[in-house]
RNA sequence: CGGGCCGUAGUGUAACGGUAGCACGAGUCCUUUGGGAGGAUUUAGUUCGAGUUCGAAUCUCGGCGGCCCGACCA
């Protein structure tokens, strides 16, 4: 993509109601835009960005066996009933037709939606294990949005159930989910500061299990084992701390973020339809149910959080908007087309580029190009054409490197 | 929802109760181009409503909106 084709456009200062390291860069690079508090919309850097974040979640819940869906956001109050959720969820936007007497609501989750649409299906014992997932926009009505991407009330979220007829099974299943999300969030670049957190279970279950991202930004507070990198929700801790692994009490106290988390519901939502099935006893059974929750503009926000240095975003290279961002210098007319002739080669060794051949000095091309902070910056200058050769560099290192055109491709390709 | 701070041009920031200014951006022209270039010129603004006053961006009240702390967050 060239820049001059790009509409949105880098800024120099921060808009000064953004506290948020998160939304200020995001805001300044382009990539998100404020309409009113906690609703972000996307734009084309930034929806690069979610769509590779959903790339990554959508291969690892396939190999979970998940099949994709996707269900309505505007639900009828009848669900919400059921469950008795419409009474007692907080956060749920609710309001009335303007024509009719019926009453919606906008979904903060899916149950309500999920287990109706999956009994309507008349299954058989047969069928089961399952899964659905989908990626969807959730809606909060949060009291207070609050810290750009991270608490928001329109906010993009993948969300996972599973079906199983016995809890061994839902065991089984939520256990290599939890390895899933340990691979998602080590790829998406935040393994390093990301762990596992026991949380509360709720009526059913001894725990669930949060991922829980430790930066000064987070609003959760956890209890860090440091010797088996897991951790524990404040909100089941009462006196001491302990590390539900080896029982340590030398636990640090951290701010975190939780990018994810994983919840056995086992039959609260499939009592409330009253969905069982058939045995090949011809007994009928209970359904049980796991939920799986990440929130993908959120974790967007938490790796903007978590990797940006003084100049800018670092995006790690598995969810760059681009993977390389080549800098056409000086606008004379070898290097123009030079680097024009390198865009195009690049583009149809499908390697995704994007081009700043806009009419600017140097200082304010790098500081851009930083400020963005895509990967792999190359650089065409006098200076390298001369040489024939683009300059590399990596966003998070000092040192550059000349190579050809072919060399670049192939090192992209 | 309680508390605090705050709403001036696309962005940032000034203006004692007395002419709304500056910078960046954007448009046009010229010169520039390895870390946010220079000159000329143009463009665009007081969140809304009421009140006090000869006069309100400025003071008072209310609405709307934003940020922060707390509470809340199956």
């Amino acid at each position: 993509m060239r820049e001059t084709k790009l509409f949105t456009r880098a800024r120099r200062e921060a808009p000064k109601d953004e506290a948020a390291v998160n939304a200020a860069l995001l805001i300044r690079a382009g990539f998100v835009e404020k309409l009113m508090a906690g609703v972000y919309s996307f734009l084309p850097l930034g929806l690069r960005v979610m769509e590779r974040i959903a790339r990554l979640i959508r291969s690892e819940m396939n190999a979970l066996g998940g099949q994709e869906i996707i269900m309505p956001a505007l639900q009828p109050k009848e669900n919400w009933l059921k469950t008795g959720r419409w009474e007692t969820y907080d956060a749920l936007f609710r309001f009335t037709s303007h024509y009719g007497k019926s009453d919606y609501a906008l979904g903060p989750t899916h149950e309500e939606v999920v287990v109706p649409l999956v009994q309507h299906q008349n299954l058989s014992y047969k069928d089961f294990p399952f899964a659905v997932y989908q990626i969807q926009n959730k809606f909060r009505d949060e009291l207070r949005a609050k810290s750009g991407l991270l608490r928001s009330r329109e906010f993009l979220m993948k969300d996972l159930y599973s079906f199983h007829l016995t809890e061994a099974d839902l065991d089984a299943y939520y256990e290599r989910v939890k390895e899933a999300y340990t691979r998602i969030f080590e790829k998406a670049g935040i393994g390093n500061n990301t762990y596992l957190t026991f949380a509360s279970g709720g009526t059913f279950s001894q725990y669930s299990h949060e991922f829980q991202t430790v930066t000064d930004a987070g609003e959760d507070i956890i209890f860090l084992c440091p010797k088996c990198s897991v951790a524990v929700n404040r909100e089941i801790v009462e006196g001491a701390a302990q590390c539900p692994v080896c029982g340590s009490k030398k636990l640090t106290e951290r701010k975190a973020i939780e990018v994810g988390n994983i919840f056995k519901l086992k039959a609260k939502y499939s009592s409330a339809f009253d969905f069982r099935v058939k045995d090949e006893t011809g007994k009928e059974q209970e359904v049980l149910m796991g939920c799986y929750g990440i929130g993908l503009s959120r974790l967007m926000g938490t790796i903007v959080e978590t990797r940006s240095d003084g100049k800018g975003i670092v995006w790690p290279e598995s969810v760059a908007p681009f993977q390389a961002h080549l800098l056409a210098l000086g606008e004379t007319r070898a290097v123009a087309s030079f680097a024009d002739k390198a865009y195009d080669e690049l583009c149809k060794a499908g390697v995704d580029v994007l081009y700043d051949d806009r009419t600017a000095s140097a200082g304010e091309k790098f500081a851009d190009a930083d400020l963005k902070g895509i990967p792999w910056r190359a650089v065409v200058s006098e200076k390298t054409v001369r040489e024939k050769k683009i300059e590399l560099k990596r966003r998070d290192e000092e040192k550059t490197m000349l190579m050809s055109v072919s060399e670049l491709k192939k090192r992209f390709a």
